[in-house]
DNA sequence: AGCACGCCGACT
DNA sequence: GTCGGCGTGCTC
């Protein structure tokens, strides 16, 4: 019996020395839960969701959840007492607990690895964690009275700047023991915080502000400074544009927080010398300003309320209208409907209900645009939780979840992890994004999915958005158990873009194609160019070309670790594997056969961007992909300089396809269509219409009608037709047939194993043995394969994939998972099979 | 995931 | 004769 904290306390409280057990949820891929004790003197201390310390294995000391309290002492073996108790209130809430074991479960995984990824890793404490003091912290004005032994660590991490101390130095600084109590108090105090990698050492984002001297804040001895300042027309700017921002004298502490020094310096009709000369001279003094990274908007524009077209009421109101009957509602609307001004309209409600609103976006939908409007509505209420964030940062949003500082989350998939308690909304936008799903490492979820499980855990409605949905989510509103609501027009009499297809064969064959652009592509920019307006060109691979060839020889240059040719990147004049990373020079010649006469075949997103800053040398190209974007910031500087215009044919991957809104883009192409539709997976069609509906969306906003080109061989493929009229219906029409007749989702559910080996003739063995096993369990139709699949080999790993198909009903389905875990275990505990690894992907997408 | 224990090749 | 390779099994 499992009792909860409330229950154990009085008594502990009492005379009677009851004995404590807590099961802990190790940070590790271990299938169970471990038993440890409590020490009597503690009773009153256990947390359920609370951090303890303990003693795992001979050596390790590691931190870990405490997941249930009770008095049942283990029968086989004698429980190591808990070491150490690092929270007094949980860190992880009841309903994640519940939500993170369903996760567990369904993505058949262990509970470890849900809390690993869960968790920032400055809430998983090691002996390598680190502390560092805390960038505002100033020794005389911190409120709080430190003891000898905080002191102590104040004085080592003072002495020089940034230093940090792993936890293992501060014990052996302290020579106790029983330091995280030190530790844990610093930081309750804001003295210190903890990391820990190097990597994610706090640097804290900082501004430059100036303020007026405060001996010239009184007025005559500001007029006698002007006086001064007569034959200075430069500073005299300076100083009256100041006080113009700063109401010096209405307000006197507006003087205080001063003004940033960059509106000064970078303002057009001042001049930065001027400035510094005002700052040397002590008028106006400099002062730094640790800042959020996302700014509050103060501005009295901000605070503008914004009102929703009648569509978008009329959306709102039925949304709302359906949520009194149904707990998931879809909202179907095209690109460009306006969604986000019915989402922010749909979180204030409920937030004046008093719960919690989680929002989720894909990765790179999340941009600084949709987070300062947010801000703009929500302010400090908001949180934001990014794959980009360190990892102090991270702690921070999920302690104000906690605290209840945070009322409206947006974030990426990870944000389904956040302590949550009192969920009342969550919208999913864009939901047919497949990066929702993990794909690697476990736990593979689906945030969609999670967010739906956790909504039902609480209460909370789901609103999903998407103007190209799933056909899963589609289909289960035509069954009628979710609502929907459809959104035909776009927001502000933007009109759909026109679609125009140019066959690429038949350019070939009349020698007309100019690299890899049409005529048709290559004239329409030129044309946009010269009206002044931008295009974005859409090419679904990265590199300059995906391998290149000997034209002597036929050499193709491989990886050595995957089953992959080795794609050529020009500007780094490099050969990439997109796989493992592996990477190496390009040679200057064959080296099987030593011809120099080596040719690049095919063409990715560096080679668009080539060839066109070549053939139009007006064009202002920037290339965006993973291998642009990797840097923090490079990804807002290139959508900041697209926005500003300073270039003006934006060239790339996916990434260009998702959520971005430029109003002057009145021109999308799609290089190569055919590389999007012919792929070997039964969602190839969908995830390509989505594609092909979601770039064009780009394309044409403010009362702009705008023009989208695709470049295929085969205009004449059925998806085309339904892109043109951006029929969403009669595609979803048109697939559902094929996923029923085919038995795949939302019919079936499709549960995708992998064995992986170094050597490829033992995977191939121990694929068949599992698959042997699971036909015995699950019966002959349910299993598919084993099948190599087209890249068999990466990471020196040979593949062997085996594809599971279920039905839907949720007790056959758990059953069904116990079967497929007790083939597996079959598998692993065969002596040759050992090496071997098998992952389980619950809905691969 | 670590880390220790345990059996087979090139070194003082 | 040992040092050390990493395969295998365990951790409350």
């Amino acid at each position: 019996m499992s009792l909860s904290f409330d229950f154990a306390q009085p008594e502990a409280a009492g005379a009677d020395r009851v004995t404590l057990f807590v099961d802990v949820i190790l940070p590790l891929p271990l299938p169970k839960l471990y038993t440890y004790r409590v020490p009597y003197e503690m009773n009153d201390e256990v947390v359920i969701g609370g951090r303890v310390i303990v003693q795992f294995g001979a050596k390790k000391t590691l931190s870990c959840i405490v997941a249930a309290v009770h008095e049942t002492p283990p029968a086989q073996y004698q429980a190591k007492y808990i070491l150490e108790f690092i929270d007094d209130a949980p860190v992880v809430t009841q309903a994640q607990l519940k939500l993170f074991r369903w996760m567990a479960d369904y993505y058949m995984c262990t509970l470890g690895e849900v809390i690993n990824a869960a968790l920032p890793s400055a809430l998983k404490l090691s002996s390598e964690s680190r502390i560092q003091l805390h960038p505002a912290f100033e020794p005389e004005s911190n409120p709080y009275p430190l003891s000898e032994q905080e002191q102590r660590i104040v004085e080592v991490l003072s002495s020089e700047d940034g230093k940090a101390l792993t936890f293992t130095e501060v014990g052996d600084l302290l020579g106790s023991a029983n330091f995280h109590k030190v530790i844990k108090s610093l930081i309750q105090k804001d003295v210190i915080f903890l990391f820990e990698h190097l990597a994610d050492k706090y640097s804290p984002k900082v501004v430059k502000k100036v303020r007026l001297a405060h001996h010239f804040v009184e007025e005559n001895v500001l007029e006698e400074l002007f006086a001064k300042m007569a034959g200075k027309p430069k500073q005299l700017d300076v100083l009256m544009r100041y006080l113009q921002r700063v109401p010096v004298y209405q307000n006197v502490h507006s003087n205080h927080q001063g003004m940033e020094k960059a509106a000064l310096t970078s303002s057009p009709h001042l001049s930065p010398s001027a400035v510094n000369t005002l700052i040397k001279n002590g008028v106006l003094e400099q002062f730094d300003v640790i800042v959020s990274r996302f700014p509050m908007d103060d501005s009295p524009e901000a605070k503008m309320p914004f009102t929703l077209s009648e569509a978008q009421m009329a959306a709102h109101d039925e949304v709302l209208r359906l949520f009194g009957e149904k707990d998931i509602v879809l909202l179907h609307g095209v690109t460009g409907a306006g969604k986000t001004e019915i989402y922010i309209e749909l979180i204030r409600k409920a937030l004046e209900g008093g719960g919690q609103v989680l929002y989720l976006l894909p990765e790179i939908a999340l941009t600084a645009q949709i987070v300062t409007r947010l801000m703009r509505v929500f302010g400090t209420r908001l949180g934001v939780y990014h794959s980009k964030f360190s990892d102090n940062e991270r702690v921070e949003v999920w302690n104000g979840v906690l605290s209840g500082r945070f009322q409206v989350v947006v974030g990426v998939r990870s944000a389904v992890f956040l302590p949550f308690d009192n969920m009342s909304l969550i919208i999913v936008d864009e939901e047919h994004e497949s990066s929702y799903k993990q794909y690697d490492p476990a736990p593979r979820y689906n945030a969609r999915e999670v967010a739906l499980m956790m909504a039902n855990f609480q209460g909370a409605k789901t609103l999903l958005g998407s103007a190209t949905p799933a056909v899963e989510t589609y289909y289960q509103t035509r069954a009628g158990r979710w609502g929907l609501v459809t959104l035909t027009k776009r927001f502000g009499e933007a009109g759909l873009p026109e679609i125009e297809l140019v066959d690429t064969r038949k350019q070939r064959e009349a020698k007309k194609m100019l690299n890899h652009f049409t005529p048709e592509l290559l004239s329409e920019i030129e044309r946009k160019l010269g009206l002044k307006e931008q295009v974005i060109l859409f090419q679904n691979r990265r590199g300059y070309s995906p391998f290149i060839s000997c034209l002597d020889c036929g050499w193709i240059p491989k990886c050595k670790n995957c089953a992959v040719s080795l794609s050529y990147h020009k500007h780094a004049h490099e050969l990439r594997c997109h796989y493992c990373g592996f990477h190496d020079r390009m040679p200057v010649e064959c080296p099987a056969c030593g011809s120099r006469n080596l040719k690049t075949v095919g063409f990715g997103t560096e080679k668009i961007e080539d060839d066109l800053k070549i053939m139009l040398p007006q064009a202002n190209v920037q290339r965006m992909d993973l291998d642009t974007t990797r840097a923090k910031n490079s990804y807002q500087q290139i959508i900041a300089d697209f926005e500003q215009q300073t270039t003006n044919v934006l060239v790339g991957t996916q990434m260009v396809t998702k959520g971005l809104d430029f109003a002057n883009v009145s021109l999308v192409g799609i290089i190569n269509a055919d590389s999007i539709i012919h792929y070997p997976d039964f969602r190839a069609h969908e995830r390509a219409f989505q594609m092909f509906v979601q770039v064009s969306g780009r394309a044409g906003r403010k009362g702009k009608k705008g023009k989208v080109i695709i470049q295929t061989a085969d205009p004449a493929q059925v998806i085309f037709d339904k892109v043109i009229r951006n029929d969403y219906l009669e595609f979803y029409e048109y697939e559902i047939t094929q996923r029923r007749e085919y038995g795949f989702p939302p019919f079936m559910r499709v549960i995708r194993l992998t064995v992986k080996h170094v050597d490829q003739l033992v995977a191939e063995q121990a694929a068949i043995l599992l698959t042997q096993e699971l036909v015995f369990r699950l019966g002959r139709e349910a299993v598919l394969g084993p099948e190599a699949p087209y890249i068999f080999r990466i990471r020196n790993f040979y593949l062997q994939e085996i594809t599971i198909k279920l039905d839907r009903e949720h007790t056959v389905l758990k059953h069904a998972k116990g079967q497929i875990m007790e083939a597996m275990n079959v598998v692993k505990d065969q002596k040759e099979f050992k090496q071997a690894r098998l992952v389980a992907d619950v809905d691969p997408m």
